[in-house]
RNA sequence: GGGGUGGUAGUUCAGCUGGUUAGAACGCCUGCCUGUCACGCAGGAGGUCGAGGGUUCGAGUCCCUUCCAUCCCGCCA
């Protein structure tokens, strides 16, 4: 077993440790050799006097940056010209006894230990696994296994059950465009990557588990942007039986703000509780359905976050919107699923414009981080809803599981979704979403590692049915 | 699909109204250095200036074509 070098602070001077990781730097002084060696955990100076060592010695003249070093040593404390406070392991260093090269590295297309100079985003991400020693990024993606790990005890703390639901899926007519797979199976029929576990929580809550939530990927086929990953991305999917939106509000709210309490203590709320605004009135006074709320920009720690609440249940359609239903003038402002409020619902008929929904939109300063709503349980109004927006008898019958579940008993329910990557990256105070995500795909959808997507056999084509046409 | 910006050394970039052998920093290689920590010192290698064509006595620089990157719009219930 090795020593991880963030234990060597806590360890007493004259210890002995076993230290193994990558040479971040490398100072040579004549017949002394000054390794920084970094590990997961942190990094540490290793002194090597070759009198002073029994293995090793004649191998410093070798020794290059990312080279994977086995390092026994003893702890010792730094002189005091030799001491820096504002490192971890400033105050002590390693002296080596035995030094072996485990692996040697290439030299790197970019350097590792300069976080200042940045090689541009194709070349990082063809070497990500190099990108990611740079301790920003580690650090980052660290952070995000913090927060998915607090979510989880929060909500585990809080009777949700964490189901996986399936990543081969159907086709259903929503907003984005669909992954398709091709099924062998069943020649000429094909599976969709779902664009949210939408149907598969509401169901759920019909199966009778009251409070759902999973770590949820999800795939829709469009143009990526600055807060929009093309492909996939993660949400925090969760849904809940026998609640009011008020009551979905205040425990993400809750949820989040202890979260951010915990994991970022540098950061302060513009606002707690959060504003709760009306569609309405942000979008007269800002034009927009998610605007930046903080006073000082120029402060890195304020978050602004607020719920934005009664949106329209439709939308009109251009001619090129066409959600669905050709000719027809409403389409859903956010999904098909949301609850009108009671009290517009004798609206539907006259005058859909004015009906407003339990949707709620989650927004921090200037993104919106989160969307969810309280859902129709009543398959009737569900099949009027439709009507509404033209779905046609075909149409519906893509759903006919959803309203078959909705004839045994359902409760009335609701969720959210909030977007991990995205929250994220305004936690960190990234620019980018790819700064929060370990293998994040280019603007254009591509992977320059794995050189993804690309070209299959012919024989994987023939055993798909598939055909390419020019 | 439309528009903006960019492409020069391994990396990040400079290169003026076209003019000798295309530069800097960092990285890389060699040598020296027993307390460095942005180590230092001395020396060195490294370039199809994205590609193709054109204008010109002469093109990294101007023109055309094309490829690639990046951002925005469309799109994203």
């Amino acid at each position: 077993m090795k020593n991880y070098i963030k234990e060597t602070v806590n360890l007493s001077i004259g210890t002995e440790v076993i230290l193994k990781g990558w040479v971040h730097v490398y100072r040579r002084m004549g017949k002394l050799g000054f390794i920084e060696l970094r590990d997961s955990t942190g990094i540490v100076q290793i002194v090597c006097v070759p009198n002073e060592m029994t293995l090793g010695a004649d191998i410093l003249d070798n020794i290059r940056p990312e080279f994977v070093l086995s390092i026994k040593g003893i702890i010792q404390e730094r002189g005091e010209k030799q001491k820096r406070e504002d490192q971890l392991t400033g105050k002590i260093e390693i002296l080596a006894k035995e030094l072996e090269i485990i692996s040697e590295s290439a030299t790197p297309p970019f350097e590792i230990n300069n976080e200042d100079r940045q090689a541009n985003e194709e070349l990082r991400l063809k070497y990500r696994y190099l990108d990611l020693r740079h301790e920003r990024m580690a650090s980052n993606i660290k952070l995000r296994h913090k927060i998915i790990h607090f979510f989880r005890n929060y909500l585990s703390d809080k009777d949700f059950t964490e189901i996986q639901t399936p990543i081969l899926s159907k086709s259903t007519p929503e907003g984005a465009r669909d992954y398709l797979v091709p099924s062998r199976l069943h020649p000429g029929q094909f599976f969709a990557l779902p664009q949210a576990p939408q149907q598969y929580k509401q169901l759920l809550m019909v199966a009778g588990f009251e409070r759902y939530f999973q770590i949820a990927p999800c795939f829709r086929d469009e143009d990526a942007r600055a807060d929009r990953s093309p492909g996939e991305f993660y949400q925090l999917d969760m849904e809940m039986s026998f609640v009011k939106q008020e009551d979905i509000l205040n425990l993400v709210e809750d949820m989040i703000t202890s979260m951010v309490e915990k994991l970022f203590p540098e950061k302060h709320f513009l606002a707690k509780p959060w504003p709760r605004l009306n569609y309405d009135d942000v979008m007269a006074k800002y034009n927009s359905d998610k605007p930046d709320l903080r006073k000082d920009k120029n402060d890195p720690n304020e978050l602004a976050f607020a719920w934005v609440l009664n949106f329209p249940l439709f939308m009109k359609q251009t001619e090129e919107d066409m959600f669905v239903g050709a000719g027809k003038v409403w389409g859903p402002s956010h999904n098909m699923f949301t609850a009108p409020k009671e009290e517009d619902i004798q609206f539907l008929d006259t005058d859909p414009g004015k009906v407003k929904s339990y949707q709620h939109d989650m927004i921090l300063n200037g993104f919106e981080v989160g969307g969810g709503a309280v859902r129709i349980h009543d398959s009737k109004l569900q099949e009027k809803i439709w009507d509404l927006i033209g779905f046609t008898e075909e149409q519906k019958q893509q759903f006919k599981h959803y309203i078959s579940a909705f004839s045994y008993g359902v409760p009335p329910h609701g969720g959210i979704a909030p977007g991990l990557d995205r929250l994220l990256m305004v936690l960190l105070g990234e620019k980018s979403l790819k700064e929060a995500i370990a293998f994040p795909l280019t603007s254009d959808g591509r992977d320059p590692m794995m050189e993804s997507p690309s070209t299959v056999t012919q024989e994987q084509l023939d055993e798909l049915n598939l055909s390419l046409n020019k």
